[in-house]
DNA sequence: GCACATTCAATTGCGAACAATTAAATGTGA
DNA sequence: TCACATTTAATTGTTCGCAATTGAATGTGC
């Protein structure tokens, strides 16, 4: 039998979809740090400010839902954003379990400094936006499918 | 002016496909784990030794260009692999500066146990190859064109 | 009311990921 | 040859990401 065609072996780096998507987050990350720095956060802190720019004054369970991410992640990433004044923790009242995330004034006030930011990913990623759409709409599709396999 | 429609307001999160991506790679991480925890592996050890299966006895260098990681990275998780006797790393004697990565025999034998993983996460991907293929090509289109900015 | 399970955040430990620096080896130009 | 830049890994310090555990608060079934 004939060796197998690297094109179509499953075991080449270059034929896996999770390894592009991987790099591409990676990438994607690379773009974002000299626009974040301007911000003093983080890609996963700037995810979290996303979050409560929508809604503020959420448990950590909430974050941790739209974000896909646990506590073991979240509370010390929260700890920073609060030693920057950007978020106030506090402990709910009708459940003590929970700790409630509102952002501060400054919190507030960083999101018109952040309103440039998607403008200047859209540019590098020399796209169309609605090529950008479609991709995006089929990333989240075959992210919902995985993550339904994780929860069997 | 009306209040921006949520469906393009650039600063939600659902719009954004850089978190689709990012979302993603983590839940395609998830997917892997069980698998790999019977071959001893990270995903990122993983990715290095589909390297080193397609090309053996190569710098650190040559391993971090193929997956975008700086030594920084590798030095800590080569050391690791050798400690696990999947590698070996020597200087070369040609050029003392590079460090040469070797497998061992466990090494090359592993790759044998881990030929049943691609279809794995081909099954929990619910998705046709094919239909894969294109998606895998348009997300390393995109995060080639992220690099080329963030080589400017 | 009380034992029990569940929920939620925090903690601990380990493995990435990367910036910045260090140090050694190599290459280059005068 | 010798000063100088470049290349390559290694190191250090900070931040994610997650599994596993802890501990407090809450809900439940009897």
């Amino acid at each position: 039998m004939a060796r197998k065609s690297s094109a179509v072996d499953p075991l080449r780096l270059d034929n896996q979809i999770c390894f592009a998507v991987y790099s591409a987050a990676h990438a994607f990350n690379r773009v974002y740090k000299p626009l974040l720095d301007r911000l003093g956060l983080t890609y996963p802190q700037y995810l979290v400010m996303l979050v409560l720019w929508e809604h503020d004054d959420v448990p950590v369970k909430e974050i941790g839902e739209k974000l896909f991410l646990d506590s073991g992640t979240l509370t010390p990433l929260l700890k920073r954003l609060e030693a920057a004044h950007l978020v106030k923790r506090t402990r709910s009242r009708e459940d003590e379990r929970q700790v409630l995330i509102a952002l501060t004034a400054q919190g507030h006030a960083l999101k018109e400094k952040a309103r440039s930011v998607p403008q200047s990913i859209l540019a590098a990623s020399d796209c169309s936006v609605s090529e950008l759409v479609t991709m995006k709409d089929e990333i989240v599709a075959l992210r919902d499918r995985l993550n339904a396999v994780i929860g069997e």
